[in-house]
DNA sequence: ACGCAGATTTTCT
DNA sequence: GAAAATCTGCGTT
């Protein structure tokens, strides 16, 4: 598979894979190539690691759920949360520091009647858990690559320079004024 | 358009 | 036992 984003990519500081993040495509094969779905990625979030208190390895709190963060550049941490909802990161920075980039919010590009029958009348990719549902993202993808097998990041367009909008976090309790969310100023797919 | 409550269960204290 | 990197539906303005 051609296109896919490398390793290196990810083991950078998490901040500038965050940004670099934006504007490549997030591919899901789940359930089957003829139901591929396919989004620009247009918003996220950087959990900078065990020094970040909204980060979920925070104080290298290394347990079962966390583990994935300690893993290999490039691969996802897939946790569930709220009791129903999964949300996707990129792991990023070498093995052993536990950090990554939540995928926040997609521009659909492909797959949009799969994407309907999973999300219904509801936004299709808004949202960190409605793009999991979209592109049918579960715990069963917590830890896999990023670069083959079902879900792929693939290469596409650098936005160009101040399109990048830099804002707090959304949804936490900690660390509420670090700004580590990013999104493209014009797409009218970013969340809230 | 905006605000709030309810859903639902894993994870950690 | 409480909180959680959220979403939806229903209420009011």
């Amino acid at each position: 598979m051609s296109g896919a984003v490398s390793a290196r990519f990810y083991a950078r500081p998490t901040e500038e894979v965050a940004r670099g993040l934006l504007g490549h495509i997030l591919v899901s094969d789940v359930g089957g190539r003829r139901r591929q779905t396919a989004g620009k990625i247009v918003e996220v979030e950087a959990y900078v690691g065990p020094h970040d208190p909204a980060c979920h390895a925070f104080g290298h709190r290394r347990t079962e759920r966390t583990e994935p963060l300690y893993g290999e550049p490039g691969t996802a941490y897939v946790y569930f949360t709220y009791g129903m909802h999964w949300c996707l990161n990129a792991v990023t920075e070498p093995p052993d520091f536990p950090a990554a980039v939540l995928i926040r919010a997609l521009e659909p590009i492909a797959g949009f009647d799969t994407m309907r029958a999973r999300r219904g009348k509801a936004p299709l990719c808004s949202g960190p858990a409605r793009l999991c549902e979209a592109l049918g993202v579960t715990g069963k993808l917590n830890g896999a690559s990023l670069q083959r097998g079902v879900l792929r990041i693939v290469e596409g367009t650098k936005p160009k320079r101040g399109e990048i909008v830099t804002g707090p976090r959304i949804g936490i309790t900690q660390a509420t004024d670090w700004p580590l969310r990013f999104y493209l100023r014009d797409s009218p797919w970013v969340s809230r």
